[in-house]
DNA sequence: GCAAAAGTGTTAGAATTACACCCATGC
DNA sequence: GCATGGGTGTAATTCTAACACTTTTGC
């Protein structure tokens, strides 16, 4: 590890996959570009790193840009670094990816250099349909499957709710994440049974046309979920 | 994403956590730094991006120097990235760190540049009896973490097996690793029951100081564990 | 009342655990 | 023979999955 030779320096950004489930679908932020290349195009946000930055600190800056959410509603993790010498046209450029998981709440902003920003659903990006710039379909894949991942053993789907949910829209957010039906019952007593990671608000949930209101909930402290809620059947 | 603006350019270095099972304790291995900061300390090998390379082809690189290891006998991954600004006194430098597993024969040679490499165990680096360079004992922890986590779901100890080995030696890598002993009669029959994990050879082990001769196996095809091998109550 | 959604009960099957026991070898 | 380690048997317990049933609401 010798270090700051200057002999080959490539640039550094951070680019962000910011997810969400809206409308019972499993969406990402993207922003369409302003500039060549790759200019019309949906893209990952992102940015370069600043002079004297951390990158836990660049991808939270960028999240509170892009998003606008507050940094306590949301999930921020790094998921890793991709740096194929042709990623970039224009140069070397090493990318760090984080992924962000936060509630539908999050309005996306345009960018400060105009471009727009939107939710879209991660479908057609992994069937090929919509073909995004650079290599972030590729990073859109693997951050998607990371997602799905971590839902079977962390309570992080609670992240893409808000505050005060029912044990329903959480298994929905599962449902839509993974794309299977899940068991109402055996669903709703793991989560409840599992302590921590749910806490009771004493509320009830207003019934929209009709049916038992249910009993809403908080995030709890717990972060993993013991045992672990394992998506049916299909492979990783 | 806005690219290559040469306005803050960190150098970017790629650092292996080298992993092998020796004399019953898991170990990493270090190299011992010739020139300053942290001369003489023991520090994770790494180098530099080559012009034009890929991470992943560098992490190989890298890995085949210092071990000598032909690289379909190991197994090789992108960990995560590191770049906390002041982690290199010298100046700006993130990391990628690679995970590596490589079986017991992998001999550590020393580096180009006069350095001595060694296979260290990792549980005094763990409890802070041993201070490595940088801020490579965090990333030393990190990586432990993961290769615990790896093992309970994948086929991947068997990577610090020798080609063909038996189950009692698949049994005490796991050992080793998460520093648990395993019912041997359970284990045995997870990883054969398991299908595609293992191959038998129909040869036998010879036996040391007496004992049935136990059967050989080969690394199978599946890189999946179903179901997994949790390892026992202690948290993550 | 009736549909809809929440929550509880129940049961068969699978996995996990902890052992006991037999087998094959070196000495 | 006897110690040593490999392999199989088995029973208690827990987890999972599937589905029936009861509860509480809007209309």
């Amino acid at each position: 590890m010798s270090a700051a030779s200057a002999r080959h320096r490539p640039a550094v950004t951070v680019d962000l996959a910011v997810f969400t489930v809206r409308e019972g679908t499993f969406q990402i932020l993207l922003v369409e570009r302003g500039k060549e290349p790759f200019r019309g195009c949906w893209a990952l946000p992102g940015g370069h790193l600043d002079a004297g930055e951390d990158l836990d600190a660049a991808a939270a800056r960028e999240l509170v840009e892009e998003t606008g959410v507050a940094l306590d509603c949301a999930h921020l993790e790094q998921m890793r670094a991709y740096g194929a010498p042709d990623r970039d046209p224009r140069g070397r450029v090493v990318t760090v990816c984080y992924l962000a998981f936060v509630p539908d709440a999050a309005a996306p902003v345009a960018g400060d250099d105009a471009r727009s920003a939107a939710w879209m659903p991660v479908a057609p990006i992994l069937d090929g349909a919509t073909v995004l710039a650079f290599d972030h379909g590729r990073i859109v894949a693997d951050a998607v499957d990371q997602a799905r991942g971590k839902l079977e053993s962390t309570t992080l789907a609670t992240r893409f709710c808000p505050a005060e949910f029912t044990v329903s829209e959480l298994r929905g957010v599962y449902e839509a994440i993974w794309g299977v039906p899940l068991d109402q019952a055996n669903f709703s007593r793991k989560v409840t049974g599992t302590t921590g990671a749910l806490a009771p608000t004493g509320g009830q949930s207003s019934t929209r046309h009709g049916g038992r209101p249910a009993a809403l909930y908080r995030r709890g402290p717990a972060t993993t979920l013991h045992p672990a809620i394992l998506r049916p059947a299909q492979e990783r």
